[in-house]
DNA sequence: TTAGGGTTAG
């Protein structure tokens, strides 16, 4: 029966003045849910509404279920206003009501504050419990919006209405918990579940991997095993699981898993496909990202996002461009959000674009009109004081309509450093960074960054006097300098050099190749940037020839190329930001030993508790 | 008598 013929077949049926039989009534109420099942739009629920109120007698059971019925319509239909208006069209609300109003919101990103409001009020209220049913909705909006106190007083509601034992209601805690960064509380529930699904996993490992605790995921992951099939939603956190630890060994292993599995289905789908190419990009095999890129039957944002943000992070600046081209093209007619901008600008900043990293700022505002976030400003901030231009950088942080973090600070601080500016400017931005909340979680725990700058901007101007202050704040700070680190994995044992270090058994060899590359640099016509402090005392034979500055990559790739087989593609992993010096080396040194080099910067290291690394040769 | 859980990048 059509939904457009709804007056016509049930209005010989509507009740007379006097009080119909009950078995009327039922068949009336059965008939109009049965057509309200094969309602396909809001225009048709608001008909069988209207029918309803007139054709029924409201403080019927079977009324109020209709009216249920019609409130989780208009909410399925995204029309929580017109649900919000029946519900308070209604006296006495059922559970299921107040459940589905609760959902409603839950799942509506403007309103998500408001499902706990309604939690709240229906126990205010009391007209009917809260059930099994209730919890995972409001648990959701908690988690939604990090509500780690709304939650925990949820949590208690749970345990005081006896649901503590419901695999739904846990998995609800779980998610909760793990948003909220409380990793042993939602161990805690999964632990002491006395029933787990997929979804409890699941909701696991994606907790401990957001938050970083990669190898624990992988660890439960071989657990689930044991009892469960793995999924989708799975496998794309242990994708970013084999991310994290810039594993591709792992990760590579994750793929082949993945094709031998699952069907074409979960193994195809475009979110476990771009969780494989950023897994890929992040473990530094950008190649692989590009196959699995290429061969998606379908793609989306995100895709294109993945393979810029790949790019860029290593230092592949105009294939980043390329990519966004084509993606902004008319045959692929894909719009660009904040984060392929993010992308973009990271590009630029790597290769020290200023010209086109402020064609992409403009763009971003003028013709997409996307309000530029932080990590934007932080990029271009970077590019434009890195390139000398002081002047403007601290005009645009002034500019910025949010306050500047630690982060931009820092950038501004380095450049003054670099281009040994005023001493009092950098002093006054020294000033905005030290000390702060925010620089002490940028940088690990530690705020060496700014202190380190400020004794490199005493040191320029001869201050020795103030160096040495610095030096002794930092000590009686217990600051350390985070240094930088690059490391290599060959035959499954990752090597790790610093700058300048000597303390590798090959170290002699090492510095012999470093030697050589130098010279084949400079055969090329390659001068290094004399400004840079030589570190001259380097090597162990007191050498004072090699002059470069010894970043630690260069010593990891000079370990990989006497190391490795001819033409094997080295890839080196650092801690720290890679710069546009080391990239520009990097391509020509691949170029000169016609070796692929990649340089992965801002990996977490990791070392397996055996001291290696299961690294298979995939590269 | 109705229904339910877990995602997107820096």
């Amino acid at each position: 029966m059509s939904i457009g013929l709804l007056v016509h077949p049930l209005s010989p049926h509507i009740p007379p003045a006097s009080s119909p039989s009950a078995s009327t009534a039922g068949n009336h109420h059965q008939r109009i849910l049965s057509l309200a099942e094969t309602c396909s739009d809001m225009s048709q629920l608001k008909q069988l509404h209207a029918f309803t109120l007139r054709t029924t007698y409201p403080e019927e059971p079977a009324t109020l279920f209709l009216y249920g019925k019609i409130l989780q319509l208009s909410s399925s239909f995204s029309d929580v206003n017109y649900a919000f208006r029946v519900f308070d069209s209604i006296e006495n609300h059922s559970s299921f009501m107040w459940n589905t109003l609760i959902r409603a919101c839950a799942h509506d990103v403007s309103r998500k504050e408001e499902a706990f409001m309604l939690y709240r009020k229906m126990l205010e209220r009391g007209e009917s419990s809260p059930d099994k049913h209730t919890f995972p909705f409001v648990l959701k909006a908690c988690a939604y919006i990090f509500g780690f106190s709304e939650g925990k007083q949820v949590h208690c509601q749970i345990v005081k209405h006896g649901f503590g034992g419901d695999v739904y209601v846990n998995n609800g805690l779980i998610h909760l918990y793990g948003s909220c960064g409380c990793l042993d509380l939602a161990r805690k529930v999964f632990d002491e579940m006395p029933e787990r699904s997929l979804v409890s996993w699941n909701s696991m490992i994606d907790a401990l991997v957001r938050f970083g605790e990669y190898d624990s995921a992988l660890q439960l992951f071989r657990e689930m095993q044991r009892s469960f099939e793995p999924d989708g939603y799975t496998m794309q956190s242990v994708l970013s699981a084999c991310a994290g630890l810039g594993s591709l060994s792992l990760g590579t292993w994750a793929h082949a898993f993945l094709l031998r599995k699952y069907d074409v289905d979960v193994a195809m789908d475009v979110l476990v496909k771009n969780s494989l190419i950023e897994m890929y990009c992040k473990c530094g095999s950008l190649r692989m990202a590009e196959q699995v890129f290429q061969g998606m039957q379908k793609r989306d944002l995100a895709s294109w996002n993945a393979m810029i943000l790949g790019f860029a992070t290593h230092g592949r600046a105009e294939e980043a461009m390329n990519f966004f081209d084509r993606m902004v093209d008319k045959r692929e007619n894909v719009r660009p959000n904040s984060v392929t901008f993010v992308g973009l600008l990271i590009a630029c900043n790597h290769r020290g674009f200023v010209n086109k990293g402020r064609q992409y700022f403009d763009m971003m505002v003028r013709d997409y009109c996307i309000e530029p976030a932080l990590e934007h400003y932080g990029c271009i901030v970077d590019l434009i004081a890195r390139a000398g231009y002081i002047t403007e950088a601290i005009d645009m942080v002034m500019s910025m309509p949010m306050k500047p973090d630690a982060v931009i600070w820092r950038s501004l601080l380095d450049a003054c450093c670099k281009k040994g500016d005023s001493v009092e400017l950098s002093e006054e931005i020294a000033r905005n960074i030290i000390g702060t909340k925010e620089d002490n979680e940028s940088s690990n725990g530690n705020c060496s960054g700014a202190y380190v700058l400020l004794s490199r901007v005493y040191a320029s101007a001869s201050r020795w006097n103030d160096v040495g202050i610095v030096r002794k704040l930092m000590s009686e700070h217990g600051i350390r300098k985070e240094p930088g680190c690059s490391s290599i994995e060959i035959n499954g044992i990752s090597h790790e050099f610093f700058a300048g270090d000597t303390s590798h058994p090959q170290t002699k060899q090492i510095y012999q190749q470093l030697k050589v590359i130098d010279d084949r640099l400079r055969s090329i016509g390659y001068l290094p940037d004399r400004s840079q402090a030589p570190l001259v005392d380097a090597t162990n034979d007191g050498s004072k020839e090699y002059s470069l500055r010894l970043h630690s990559e260069r010593l990891a790739i000079a370990f990989g190329l006497i190391n490795l087989p001819p033409q094997t593609p080295i890839r080196i992993f650092k801690n720290l930001r890679v710069c546009n010096d080391c990239h520009e080396v990097t391509k020509l040194i691949s170029k000169v030993f016609n070796t692929e080099i990649i340089v992965r910067d801002r990996v977490r290291f990791h070392h397996f508790k055996d001291g290696s690394c299961s690294c298979l040769d995939y590269w």
